[in-house]
DNA sequence: TAGTGGTCTAGACCACTAC
DNA sequence: TAGTGGTCTAGACCACTAC
């Protein structure tokens, strides 16, 4: 842990035990730095962090400020699937489809490969609890995936590519939509034929620049939605 | 303008310009830090904030590489309101509704204020090159945006904000859902019964916390997605 | 083992705000 | 005018990667 998560952890649990309430001024990074012991740059950082995560804000020639509670912090992503954002739950997936196959001329686009270059195609619906929860269609490269099995799409396929194969993500682009209901969605998610369905079309990258996915998410339009913080840095 | 905005401005230009090739690898912090007369800490900053766009990404032990143009670069938000969004665009407001009223518990709760407290109640239809494109419910607290006139509503809400009033916004918070679309869908949007709607939900805060606007923003969902590029500091 | 980027220091200067 | 946070320097140490 360096000191700057360290202090961010402390000033946050000050902001929570009403030490610091809500609305009121933080003491100033000088004198931050002084009760921690560290350089005012450290102290920055730490209040950078919060204020990504919209709990400060900071303002030159005033001072950093404790956010209302009502905001709600950094809303959990989903880079890092389902399992690890919604840990307590009880997750399953039934896949309806695991093929491989080249490329269209669309998803070349997406992962940016050729035509040549094998794909899995997958098609999974995640239940949670019981419930059937999303309809997945994910495609990946497999070179970057070698040896994926029946067995871990049954699980999680975002667990076996950190933990197994050690592959870490540089970032993630998603679009949102809002899309009529099809037949897939009729028969695995249960929905009406009036209902529509919130669409997530995401592509993951890789440090090195390759796309590891580009995946479709349907998911039923009175359980899910998808949330945003938009930290505004106008500068001071 | 900063040192470090210059510089990024200027990594930003060599990607361009193909001097530093997609995939390739940046020169060492050290070497742009000599190369600029500056200190590598400048450096860091200038390349930590094109990371955030994603253009760059940067790994501890070896180096900072540049990613495939076929990522897309940080969406524009929406915070700035539509007239920043569609700078080119002939953007009209078509206002339904402007009353003040006082908020009922749910809205209490949404702009952090008392039941006393008046609010605008703004029903507009936001009209893009002659074609309805989005339904906006915006809700205000009137001491926050005093003096706001039909003939403000008719432009831009948010350039009347930020010119006039000298308003910073801090941050905002948004939710994205589908919803089957209603009768002021129909009529506004001209939008078909079957076609769902993609709605926005969205809280604009302050430096000091206070919240200065919730509102929906109902959009056809043939002519409208919502796009977020989610940088991953999984950290070296 | 050499080179990379992440963290951290102890200073400094300055734009900005509130009084 | 005093105090704030943003920027910047010239160093240092170190975890990590590739060889």
């Amino acid at each position: 842990m360096t000191k700057y998560e360290w202090i961010a952890g402390e000033i946050q649990k000050r902001i929570q035990n009403g030490i610091y309430p809500p609305n009121s001024l933080l003491p100033s990074q000088q004198e931050l730095a002084e009760e921690f012991d560290v350089s005012r740059l450290t102290v920055k950082k730490a209040i950078d962090g919060l204020v990504i995560s919209g709990l400060l804000s900071s303002q030159r020639g005033v001072g950093t400020r404790v956010l209302h509670p009502t905001i709600p912090t950094a809303p959990a992503t989903a880079h890092n699937g389902l399992s690890a954002l919604l840990p307590e739950k009880d997750i399953k997936s039934h896949i309806i489809q695991f093929d491989v196959t080249f490329p269209n001329e669309a998803l070349q686009q997406k992962l940016q490969i050729s035509g040549t270059q094998p794909i899995y195609d997958i098609h999974r619906l995640r239940i949670v609890d019981g419930k059937p929860f999303v309809l997945e269609r994910t495609y990946m490269p497999v070179d970057l995936v070698p040896s994926l099995t029946k067995n871990i799409l049954e699980g999680s396929i975002y667990q076996y590519l950190q933990e197994e194969l050690k592959i870490r993500f540089a970032g993630a682009y998603r679009t949102i939509r809002a899309d009529r209901s099809n037949k897939f969605d009729w028969k695995y998610l249960n929905c009406e034929t009036m209902d529509p369905v919130l669409e997530v079309l995401q592509s993951v990258y890789l440090n090195d620049g390759r796309i590891i996915e580009y995946s479709t998410s349907r998911n039923r339009y009175d359980q899910n939605s998808y949330s945003v913080l938009d930290v505004i840095d106008a500068q001071n």
